[in-house]
DNA sequence: AATCCACTGGGCAATCTGTTCAGTGGTACG
DNA sequence: CGTACCACTGAACAGATTGCCCAGTGGATT
């Protein structure tokens, strides 16, 4: 569950050359092949990396504008809520979150016209009480995990 | 900038085996293995692919609390607070939104007494007006792109 | 009709992968 | 103190994949 020092450099080496094979891993990293290809499967096994899924851009397919919508959901309609918001494609992630059934949920659209549209198929369901809508304008910090991992390994070592 | 319907095979064949590579994805696609490799070079160099990092999970990190923080910076601080909360391997994100100086900032924590910790550190910065936090309880639709993917690849069929 | 472009199918050398093996050092435990 | 366990090293092997190049084909554009 927790990572060491190697395995860090693994994760963060993997993230900025992600095309890097095992064996170069190894070389950059001194040490053995074998090394980096056991902690690397210790790693997936883990859950520690889920993946290596292509990281894809929603404004490089033609949805620039992202948008967070907090939801109110009438009682005991949560389910129905969850499923029909899951088959709509432009919803990039629902959560539940604390306070009186409250859904906070990621959307993408084609445009700021365009996400009058989708608001209306994500709200216009049955189930929902209210929304609030806020656009993202910027994006400072981008989706991110090294550092984290940075920190995880560093606790790691001042055991 | 639009993706065609093989386009939308390779990056849904490239998610679902991240491992997979060039030769076996034509082999499945039933296309030459060149035309791979030239329409995964254009995805990458178009940027509708960023990369391929580890996906990583911040619980399996030892982080399995994740929380929002919606935040009201002091007008002219927003490049202050910016700077300071990239520092915060906590923050996953930080994104700025409609309405008054707003931000919503992704964060994880050990548990939910060190999410208070976490918060402090993160409100307790000049700058910061008010904060609200919501605590993420479930995820019914972890974040995804694949359907949008779909959608992208359909729309352009269609044309 | 000429040109451009994407795709096909083939071939090549170089590299990497998956796997196995024996040997080494540190550590936990009886 | 000895044994057992575990992680790591360094090496080897066949098989597969990669990056790269080429000529030929078919469709669309000009």
């Amino acid at each position: 569950m927790a990572i060491d020092h190697l395995d860090g450099r693994i994760i963060v080496l993997l993230a900025e050359e992600p095309r890097i094979g095992v064996l170069e891993m190894s070389r950059r990293l001194g040490v053995a092949r074998g090394t980096v290809q056991a902690r690397l499967d210790r790693l997936q096994s883990n859950g520690v990396i889920r993946g290596f899924g292509p990281q894809v851009d929603p404004a490089a397919l033609g949805y620039p504008v992202t948008a967070f919508a907090t939801l109110q959901i009438r009682q005991g309609q949560g389910a129905d809520v969850r499923a029909y918001l899951a088959t709509v494609p432009e919803v990039l992630e629902l959560l539940t979150t604390t306070g009186s059934g409250d859904m906070l949920c990621r959307l993408v659209a084609r445009s700021n016209a365009d996400l009058q549209r989708v608001i209306d198929r994500v709200v216009g369901f049955d189930g929902i009480v209210r929304a609030s809508t806020a656009i993202v304008m910027e994006n400072p910090v981008p989706l991110r995990i090294i550092p984290l991992v940075e920190q995880a390994a560093r606790d790691r070592e001042e055991t």
